[in-house]
DNA sequence: TAAAAATACTCCATAGGTATTTTAT
DNA sequence: ATAAAATACCTATGGAGTATTTTTA
């Protein structure tokens, strides 16, 4: 039943039960059948499901926020259990690549600050690369990145799955699908060089045989937030983590272009110096791998 | 899972994996498998099992509060999409018999109240004769009384398991299982006649051809929260529901003991009107399965 | 030695999968 | 026409049972 009510979140925010179940490692049918039992149980139509999107019905957003409470008490009890409670030290540094620190972190922080209070958490963020080097050189004692295993001295884990969209401002005319060639010919804004996201992007458009020198490229920012704020001021599209724009889809600032027969899906991984497994990392991996 | 916390927290009140099955309708071994499921998922011991009582941890007991938050979200979640909200009348008069009126509503009540501020809630008690009298007569919707289908006018469906034990004070010097024999030394107080609780203990001692009249009976009280208070301050037992003793196990104040070979179960009915289903019956029964 | 809890097994319901159809844009 | 959701059907795991053993008072 909490797995049930995870996935019933996972659509919500969502607002797709495909995107849910690529989320969740499920196949479609099986969300389709958590939600289909979720409806028969409460006798209630929890998500009205014709106009191209899928969107919570007001009994819906009574579940939704019923589920995140049950959600929460659970999470929270997990953590009693496993947390030694004292075993971290006065201070833990936690590097992460920016998508990573802008837009997944600060959600759970402040509860990872309630469980450990005695514990001072510094956040560094930076691209990929930067943070695979503070590991490296041991300034930080594992990083959370995006992007996949490169460095042959380190070593990764999958902690959550994430998609790549293409996204413009709620306003801005156009298909809710539309084909990979018309990219093309949109105004588009990009990541940096050395952005993990700008590498998988780079990757997945040179399989299709798409370069990004053959793109209209109107401005490169180095963040998403950037981005994000530039597309709700213009007509420009972007390729943006699906993390990054939760909030903006549920306040229908920003909306997703769907890109028929392409995808880019790729995992944030733990990572840490080959062979270095210190309590430290166990407890803090254990953590945000519930708690997201 | 939120099933298994249901049957967690049953074990934990009743401090008993065997009374626990039976007043879940399961066998013991699936409610061992529930807590060796829980104790494993959370990798620690719940129960301390080796003092003839099963007793909660520290771990256990922090489960249970949570269990308890979890378990009210859940209700509160289901109360919301079967209650009509404005479907019941400005009063309803609930008739309950004496033991569900002093232990199993109360609990209830405070809820049933906040779903329906509009509606007053007027409750009559009594032993289980005058509530089906109040029914028959149409004074009251439904009643919820002990014992069982006696009354040819009337329908019963069962809401709660019950079980009637024997009980003491703790200080009270007693074997923790004793026989049946035993009992007829032993000083008692009973309910008076008309009771449900004493109908259901007289039919099971007749059937082990034990009859009241031989019994060393000290006292006859006319309600369980006297006779708890009886034996607060005296070596007497008495026979009364379990439901009538949760707090008093958990504090300390009384004991069960065991009768060797013999137990007595009942369930709690609501009654009504042959073929009256009133829309306030359904809504009320509903919520009593559901918030007990 | 007896009752309660644990274990060993069997069975079936359900959660999961793949393949396919239906629906909606 | 295409992608998403629903449906059909199959499989395997887990929850429930009964029978039995182990434990402990």
């Amino acid at each position: 039943m909490d797995f049930r009510l995870k996935v019933f979140q996972t659509v919500a925010e969502l607002q797709s039960f495909t995107k849910a179940a690529k989320m969740l490692s499920l196949s479609q049918p099986a969300v389709s059948k958590h939600i289909a039992e979720l409806e028969k149980k409460y006798n209630h139509s929890l998500f009205i499901r014709n106009n191209g999107r899928v969107q919570l019905t007001p009994e819906g957003n009574y579940l939704l926020s019923k589920t995140k409470q049950i959600l929460q008490l659970f999470a929270e009890t997990e953590e009693h259990f496993f947390s030694n409670q004292h075993n971290l030290p006065k201070e833990i540094c936690l590097g992460a690549s920016s998508s990573i620190a802008q837009y997944i972190l600060p959600k759970s922080l402040p509860k990872l600050k309630k469980l450990y209070p005695e514990t001072h958490f510094l956040l560094k963020s930076g691209n990929t690369d930067e943070i695979e080097n503070l590991v490296i050189e041991q300034k930080i004692p594992f990083g959370l990145i995006e992007g996949t295993h490169r460095n042959p001295s380190l070593q990764y884990e999958r902690f959550l799955k994430d998609e790549i969209v293409l996204v413009c401002n709620s306003n801005t005319q156009t298909n809710d699908s539309i084909k990979l060639k018309t990219l093309l010919k949109l105004p588009l804004v990009l990541r940096e060089q050395g952005s993990g996201t700008r590498a998988i992007i780079e990757n997945h458009l040179r399989e299709n045989n798409i370069f990004l020198k053959d793109l209209q490229v109107d401005a490169v920012l180095n963040n998403s937030e950037s981005i994000k704020t530039y597309l709700n001021h213009s007509d420009s599209f972007a390729f943006i983590s699906i993390h990054a724009i939760l909030d903006d889809l549920k306040g229908g600032n920003l909306k997703i272009v769907d890109i028929a027969s392409f995808s880019m899906e790729r995992y944030f991984y733990f990572t840490t110096l080959k062979g270095h497994y210190s309590p430290n990392y166990t407890t803090l991996k254990r953590f945000f791998s519930k708690n997201i």
